[in-house]
DNA sequence: AACTGTCGCAACCGCAGCCCG
DNA sequence: CCGGGCTGCGGTTGCGACAGT
């Protein structure tokens, strides 16, 4: 069955309004709000169809429309809903005031979303495009100096590659990198910018943390594993506790200014178990804690001051995304279901903290 | 200065879902 | 239940602005 177009075709206008005809539309909705958006066009006098009305309405007259340039709070939002989401693109400019869906859709298209495949990140999965990978030398392993032992035993591609039905690298690991590697070069062009800075005015992490953080995979490496990264740096879980005191005494010097900063708590002597907490996390409050239990009973807590941006307190977080639910067990991703049972997630895939999108985001474009 | 290519955004198009008679 | 009307949504297009040559 045809449906008959929104509007006659003959003797309405189309294309750009006019200012005339915007204060038109604008002086009748005022008047009379908006109703019937069918015939609304009519009674104001205005030579367009209801249709082209309402989205003139909707996406450019509207008084609480917000204007200007996306922040990165906004821009994070995005990226962050539509990895959930998908293009639905109404849902997500339901989250960011005073933006409309078309607006949150040219910004993707436009910006975020060539900056993504950029990156070599799909836009789409949000997840590494394959076709760019060279396979062959991430598994190769003579790619790697032997100059250090913890690359042949904790650098475990296999791991961080995930098992066969997985993404090739966990979505996170790259925005981790993407992190590192931004917050790093921001460093290194502004250094006032320095570690002391990053703790005392981000939270980030102290340096007692930063000595007990496994090891990083060298810059270089990454850059051969991941090439659009550039020298952005990659940490790997720790297994067990005894991997984590180790050798992480670059992180906090690096990688901070997150949007999730994980602060020490208390500390222990060793673990088997990271827990994000479900139960203490509350998206209206600031903090959630995760837990590494110990073989001792001593637990050794960081905690997440999770930014409002990252989880605006009017939406809390979905169900199912790894604000809330996961627990690392030995290396795998356990998420929390809802009637206390957990379920491993990851199959003995290499997994870490989770992470947001640094403030510095921007700064990415500059170096790829 | 002129031409060309690229980018960004407003607006359009068509489909799908909801509502109501 | 069915069909028509209305609204909302997502994809696409057109065009002006701008940059590069």
């Amino acid at each position: 069955m045809g449906r008959t177009p929104c509007c006659d075709k003959n003797g309405l206008k189309k294309g750009p309004w006019t200012p005339e005809e915007d204060q038109k539309l604008i002086d009748y909705i005022g008047k009379h709000g908006y109703g019937n958006w069918r015939t609304l066009p009519k009674n104001a006098g205005l030579q367009r169809c209801g249709k082209s009305c309402r989205l003139r309405w909707t996406n450019y007259l509207r008084p609480d429309i917000k204007r200007g340039r996306f922040s990165f709070e906004e821009e994070e939002t995005i990226i962050q809903l539509h990895s959930i989401l998908g293009n639905k693109w109404s849902a997500i400019a339901a989250r960011l005031p005073g933006r409309t869906d078309n607006e949150v859709k040219n910004y993707w298209n436009t910006h975020i979303r060539k900056r993504l495949l950029k990156m070599g990140i799909d836009p789409i999965t949000h997840n590494p495009r394959l076709d760019l990978l060279d396979i062959s030398s991430i598994l190769h392993p003579s790619m790697f100096q032997n100059n250090s032992p913890l690359l042949s035993s904790q650098m475990n591609l296999s791991r961080l590659l995930g098992m066969q039905q997985q993404s090739l690298i966990n979505p996170e690991l790259l925005k981790l990198a993407t992190s590192l590697f931004s917050t790093n070069q921001l460093q290194k062009n502004n250094p006032c910018l320095n570690q002391q800075n990053y703790v005392q005015e981000n939270q980030c992490f102290s340096n007692q943390f930063q000595d007990h953080m496994p090891p990083l995979v060298q810059s270089s490496q990454f850059q051969d594993i991941l090439p659009f990264y550039g020298d952005a740096q990659l940490m790997q879980f720790p297994n067990n506790v005894e991997d984590f005191p180790a050798n992480y005494a670059n992180f906090g010097s690096q990688n901070c200014q997150m949007n999730d900063y994980y602060v020490p708590v208390q500390q222990g002597s060793s673990c088997d178990q990271f827990i994000m907490d479900d139960n203490k996390y509350n998206p209206s409050e600031e903090a959630t804690t995760a837990t590494f239990q110990s073989n001792n009973s001593t637990n050794l807590s960081y905690q997440s001051v999770l930014s409002n941006l990252s989880t605006p307190s009017s939406s809390p977080a979905p169900p199912n995304s790894t604000y809330n639910n996961n627990v690392v067990n030995s290396g795998s991703i356990m998420n929390n279901n809802e009637d206390g049972s957990t379920e491993k997630m990851n199959n003995n895939c290499s997994s870490m903290l989770k992470f947001e999108i640094p403030d510095i985001w921007d700064n990415v474009d500059e170096f790829i």
